[in-house]
DNA sequence: TAAGATTAGTTTCATATGAAACTACAAGCA
DNA sequence: TGCTTGTAGTTTCATATGAAACTAATCTTA
């Protein structure tokens, strides 16, 4: 028989990391979508607002900042907008650009799932000692440039 | 102005991992989707079937060594046996299940797959050094169980 | 052993996704 | 100014996905 060399799939490093980040963000995300029907797509996109609050971000930096492909930051934007939870502007010398900010209904929903997710990474969190934490920070900071 | 703690997405780990699981298993992915017009989901029932040779696995065994949805493995070995990379019998004793085997064509798109995903994952682990590898290894078994 | 409960696997249906085409506007330049 | 090129954002289209319904076979138990 050849030598086949199997590569095992539970050990391989790519594998591992989707399944723990589907896991982990599943877990977040059936919260909010249950009780806000909100997307993570959605989602990330609120709290990029939050964050860069006041700035009147565009759609543009919305998808970079988000890491999101540009239309998926279009069709959150447009259910956010309908929902009234991010109000959409046009931007004065610039008519192509939107200006985007959070609506009192936007914030609401930020200020309720931002704890929550707060939590649930302390939780993950609290399973390594200082010295893991630590050096996974560092680990994710050198593998993310792929 | 209220304090609304904007969460920092970038730094938040559930985003991180999602990101970087994307980015690495994209940058495997993109080349034997060109070469083999192979689909990830593809993929791993390749290399389940090749780590559990000779074994026979069933459709279910399969989705649960590749930790994905019966209807995702369902759909995928319809693609396979199709494109005769997998031979499918039917069970002895029990003709509900399949027999799941590699075809010569399934070894032989495993035995080139292979070796470039774990040169890929060589590369990236590279980066780190020997503590920074052992870390990560007993953190991704510590968060796996969510 | 016949009826009901389980299991393996597929199909259907509704939704999610991304590439490419498209629309509207802006900028560069002759 | 008019023409070309570039950019912001949306729409279209083809494919991917997962939950739930379905089919066929097996198991359980009265």
């Amino acid at each position: 028989m050849t030598d086949h060399e199997p590569l095992e799939l539970e050990r391989f490093l790519p594998y591992r990391l989707s399944i723990l980040s589907n896991r982990v963000s599943q877990a977040i995300a059936r919260e909010y979508q249950e009780r806000f029907d909100l997307s993570m797509t959605e989602w990330r996109v609120i709290a990029v607002l939050a964050r860069f609050d006041g700035e009147g971000l565009s759609a543009r930096e919305v998808a970079e900042r988000t890491e999101m492909d540009k239309v998926a930051v279009s069709r959150a934007l447009a259910r956010l907008v309908t929902a009234k939870r991010v109000v959409r502007r046009t931007h004065d010398g610039d008519k192509r650009r939107s200006v985007l900010l959070l609506s009192a209904k936007g914030w609401k929903i930020h200020d309720t799932v931002a704890p929550l997710a707060r939590e649930y990474e302390r939780a993950l969190l609290a399973r390594l000692d200082e010295e893991e934490r630590r050096t996974l920070e560092r680990v994710l900071d050198k593998l993310a440039p792929v």
